[in-house]
DNA sequence: GAGAAGTGTTACCGCCGGTAACCCCCAGGC
DNA sequence: GCCTGGGGGTTACCGGCGGTAACACTTCTC
């Protein structure tokens, strides 16, 4: 192996990942490189020369996540129907997915900013509004990067998220009514509401 | 000193409340106990006899500032004009709070979930969705506890905390900008748009 | 004066993130 | 054949963190 296939390589990254993964859905925000080490049955100084950093081990298992994750919401976003239906279609989606898995969802959303050098590490949040910011300039015919479509997509997010991580938490209803609810509320419910 | 006045104490809490202020103002999310006790001039054990906990010790700094923060948005909220009016005016408060004190936000937004024991420690986010939702069930006649102004309340925080999180790290546009597109946004400008 | 109770300290524990140093095994040139 | 070298792996460590036990000093009370 002195070429060092780069296939292998690869391989066992993917690999440790899953295992930092299963560590995270067993032990939360609380499992450390020691663990995720063991759980891979290796020991800690080979995850960082894979990852260089705590923070790029996080990087990684985020980037996997959020790409399934933006994945779904994308095909949600592009679904049939009304402009309403797509959104609320979009927001259960992501609401599904955080009550699927809570764990990982909070060791995400928890590890934000946890990049010591410069923002290098792209966090799950922000990714997840990029994203979301695209789909919103094309949806309002605005041109990619437009401010107003950053904004409103990483404000949108946020609020989703924030109702989200309550929602876990505290669990007062039913995923459909929350969903309903942000929706309307998205929708100026609010402010018809209020005058 | 053996009875222990109790003004002494409530003082001295203050003072130690104050010094881990200086050090998180100086710091971020790096303070540390030793140094927030140097920072007071004592020695760790006396700060955990008055907080029990790092996580203790935040709460308590989170109390602080949220408690200030509050009075003002409270006074934004019951302020003049239409609710529109009212509303931009609370948001522009919040943003304009944080982008005073961004190293304090930073580590009250962050230390988010920092409870060990279950949730005796309010979170500085939680707080001000608690005093928000009292706020929007009085204004849209609500009664007191609705969870549809709970929910509301909580994705506004969250809709605003993200933006003003991403605006304080990125710096895209003043701060009344933002704040009118909030508004807007609050206001159901995307389902207008969107159809 | 004895002691109780509060204030303060030093010195320690265990754990974590991160790293230096070393070992081993197998390719390949001579 | 042998030696060399570089990637796989490990052990053993460092500094710093949150947190605590144990001990010393003052002061007020009986």
């Amino acid at each position: 192996m002195s070429p060092a296939p780069p296939a292998a390589r690869s391989a066992r990254r993917e690999a440790l990942i899953t295992a930092a993964d299963q560590v995270v859905q067993r032990d939360g925000a609380a499992a450390s490189m020691g663990s995720i080490a063991a759980e891979a049955g290796i020991t800690k100084p080979i995850l960082y020369r894979h990852f260089g950093d705590k923070s790029g081990l996080y990087a990684a298992l985020a980037e996997r996540h959020t790409d399934r994750l933006l994945e779904q919401l994308t095909q949600a976003l592009r679904s049939e129907g009304t402009a309403r239906q797509r959104v609320e279609r979009t927001v259960d989606t992501y609401l599904a997915s955080i009550e699927r898995e809570p764990q990982v969802y909070r060791f995400l959303v928890q590890s934000v900013e946890a990049a010591p050098v410069q923002g290098q590490v792209r966090t799950f949040v922000r990714r997840l509004a990029e994203q979301l910011a695209a789909g919103i300039a094309l949806e309002l015919g605005l041109p990619p990067g437009d401010l107003r479509a950053t904004t409103w997509a990483v404000g949108i997010v946020g609020m989703v998220q924030a109702a989200g991580q309550w929602w876990l938490d505290t669990e007062p209803c039913p995923r459909a009514e929350l969903t309903r609810q942000l929706t309307e509320l998205l929708w100026g419910a609010y402010g018809a509401a209020a005058g």
